[in-house]
DNA sequence: ACGGCCCATATTGTCGACAAAATGACACCT
DNA sequence: AGGTGTCATTTTGTCGACAATATGGGCCGT
């Protein structure tokens, strides 16, 4: 991928990340426990290590921990998608506001780029788009914020839980060709340095895509 | 104070408030290094519950960790307080937003209440404002979202990082009857129901906020 | 004198064992 | 029969010791 793979180097670390997406996958099945013990057998290594990454899963808010009763995965409800992706829309928004101000000439050309190589694809058909090209554009648009809070929080933070939303209730469908047009707005608002409509068209395309979510739920 | 006071129920979570309180107030400086056993000396606890501690505190981003080296406190520049103000303006602006679509009759005419004692006060001439009263107003319209992941990163992480700036850059000045006007009007927005001016009057109150501390600064 | 290498030291990461608390089952009382 | 109190078991919380890694100083070579 591009060069924001993030690496383990200690042994807690690559526990994290071995759980974050044996969860975000949906192999630890959403709203079961997460017993210490287990875990430490089945990752072979000790309590201790398990019991950081389990921490580090709870900053995330992908698990839940109680004092002296242990660790739950969070269970996905209707409503939590709502509310997560109220968090997300009021974040992105910012962050695209803040790109048009912050971006670099050259990552808006890049940036540029990227829409086009989608563009290519979508016309070819492929519904690709969705998962790793969506994921892209906006991965750009919220490091161009250049605000170090906002990419962490949104990148470490709330991407996980949505694409673990996305993946255990199954959101792969459409929306390809008219989430390309309202990303093609949103890269010309940032190109033309239009903070206020840059947020907007950010705020509107994640308030649709959690409208279409929702009404696939139902 | 309200009845929202966290309380330690493990040793490790007294520990955590201990460091926190001591981070925030600015008795362990900012940019300093933490030392796992100078601190379990300190705070007579095992390193386990320091480690542990110290990785709450990380996710708070009132520290940084780098693996296999340790832990130091952030370090307080104008740009990341700028940074923090953008990222409390959007999602004190969602909150406002969606305090006034999910606040009950009931909570709206409690926090109309707080605002008049705020008046009282105000009148009287009291500088008292700004502290507790403040972040009272605040807390009640974050609540009133009814968004849990609003609520958590506000109150559980940012808002101890902005009153660590407070307190370290000593803000405690005035600004005291314009707030209390500005506040009076998103209480008036939030009655009427009004989500769009709610978060727009929240999140210019917040951008005032933020230009009145750099001019402080500079 | 300067730069690079190597080693001693100190600090963090990991482990297994013990202490404390919660969970569930069983017996007992009403 | 239903509820309650107690006890055994299981799970989490805490601790001290060991392993692995970074840091700093001194030595050597150029």
């Amino acid at each position: 991928m591009n060069a924001f793979t993030e690496q383990a180097i200690t042994g807690a670390d690559k526990t994290f990340f071995q759980l974050r997406s044996a969860i975000v996958e949906g192999e630890i099945v959403a709203g079961s426990k997460l017993s210490e013990m287990e875990l430490s057998t089945k990752y072979a290594v000790s309590r201790a290590v398990i019991r950081e990454a389990i921490n580090r899963l709870e900053s995330c808010h992908l698990v839940e921990r109680k004092a002296n009763v242990g660790a739950r995965v969070v269970s996905l409800t209707p409503n939590g998608l709502v509310q997560l992706y109220q968090v997300r829309e009021s974040l992105e928004g910012m962050a695209a506001r803040l790109a048009a101000k912050n971006m670099s000439d050259e990552e808006i050309e890049d940036l540029k780029g990227l829409l086009n190589t989608h563009f290519q694809e979508v016309k070819g058909g492929e519904t690709y788009y969705q998962e790793a090209g969506d994921v892209d554009f906006h991965y750009r648009i919220i490091v161009g914020s250049k605000n170090d809070h906002l990419i962490s929080l949104l990148i470490n933070g709330l991407y996980h839980l949505i694409r673990m939303y996305r993946v255990q209730l199954g959101m792969a469908g459409p929306r390809v060709s008219t989430a390309f047009d309202e990303h093609k707005n949103i890269v010309q608002a940032i190109s033309n340095r239009d903070e206020e409509l840059a947020e907007m068209l950010m705020r509107r395309h994640i308030l649709y895509s959690k409208q279409n979510i929702e009404a696939r739920l139902s």
